[in-house]
DNA sequence: TTAACTTTGTGACATAAGTCAAAAGCTCTA
DNA sequence: TAGAGCTTTTGACTTATGTCACAAAGTTAA
């Protein structure tokens, strides 16, 4: 089909393992588009799938007294999921688009049935599972900083960031008052 | 062997899977015993073991701009490693004995050859990360509150850490300094 | 193209937390 | 069991960051 083969040009591209063991999970994977400010997956509740962004970009983020904290954001090739969803539990974070997005979207019981069985898909699980532990460890050293290093490290490392998020959700991310955030960066 | 059958009832209750999957790693697991203030891991080396703890404590803690940073601390039952050691490079962080302690040592390159045939083994590797990956997003929304608050979290959810850590290596786990650390505790 | 709305920036002030220094409490060991 | 060397507490002072209120700039839509 014209469709599967267009899926299966950007799942080769996102895994980078052998056209047979992309065939695997054709059966269940599709793409979708949602538009900016469109919730995909919302705190509180179950969500059998997950995702990887084609082209767009998404922030994560949960309430904590009152305030909406970001967790992350992502882009293009990035995988999108809540540790807790994938673990077919009510998810603790809310997604939400910040562009019109397209997705792949994939259901999570069959992919992880999957990889309980196959060996290759077992090792992607692991790696995906890995780099956002990796993610995480960095996210934490960020907060042993002043507020003008993390942005700092920040616009270094993400500087795109900068062009597709908004100063408010930046400051949320980096756990600073949005005004605080305006000042660091009318000193640099 | 005595020694064998004493690991293997250890590695039995820390795995809960059948003994014949056990007997797999048994071959490169062994007890191993250090003292107090022994360093485990170093900052900066590679270490191609992971390890279990059967009895005691350590710290792990890492340098940012001159000062020594805990990461998180380890007690019976759970497991030792640094992420990077874990994928084969150098260690970011320094593990040290906080009581003497007594292990389970693991080869981590035979455990990984393992698992990378083996789905059983493949799992539990996969649930190990994702466990981690857990407690780092805990982590992460401690620094989002206050420090009274992120005090009051941990003795909540760990109340033997304050027998068995220092209130300096709890404050800079915490991220604040140890007089404010001392001001939270005397205001309680 | 203006009006309504949202996001960002600035000023004045409040406050949590850091720093430095010294005292008090522990604990190990010779 | 004294004392050397840690760890913890307390006090005085500084500083980074938050808060509130409002102004400016940008965006969207009728």
């Amino acid at each position: 089909m014209m469709n599967d083969s267009a899926i299966k040009t950007h799942l080769l591209d996102l895994f980078n393992i052998d056209t047979y063991a992309i065939d695997q999970i054709l059966g269940f994977s599709e793409f979708k588009e949602y538009k900016k400010g469109d919730v995909l997956i919302e705190e509180g509740k179950r969500h059998p799938y997950f995702y990887f962004i084609i082209k767009g970009a998404v922030k994560s983020y949960y309430h904590f007294e009152g305030k909406e904290i970001c967790s992350w954001f992502a882009f293009e090739n990035e995988m999108i999921a809540t540790i807790k969803t994938f673990a077919g539990e009510t998810s603790n974070e809310t997604i939400e688009l910040l562009e019109n997005t397209k997705f792949i979207k994939i259901q999570t019981e069959k992919f992880k049935k999957l990889a309980d069985k196959n060996l290759t898909w077992s090792h992607i699980m692991s790696a995906l599972i890995s780099s956002h532990a990796i993610f995480l460890e960095d996210r934490i050293k960020l907060h042993f900083m002043s507020s003008k290093e993390r942005y700092n490290k920040l616009i270094l490392s993400e500087p795109q960031i900068l062009q597709r998020v908004s100063l408010t959700d930046i400051s949320s991310f980096l756990g600073m008052s949005r005004e605080n955030l305006s000042r660091i960066r009318s000193e640099n």
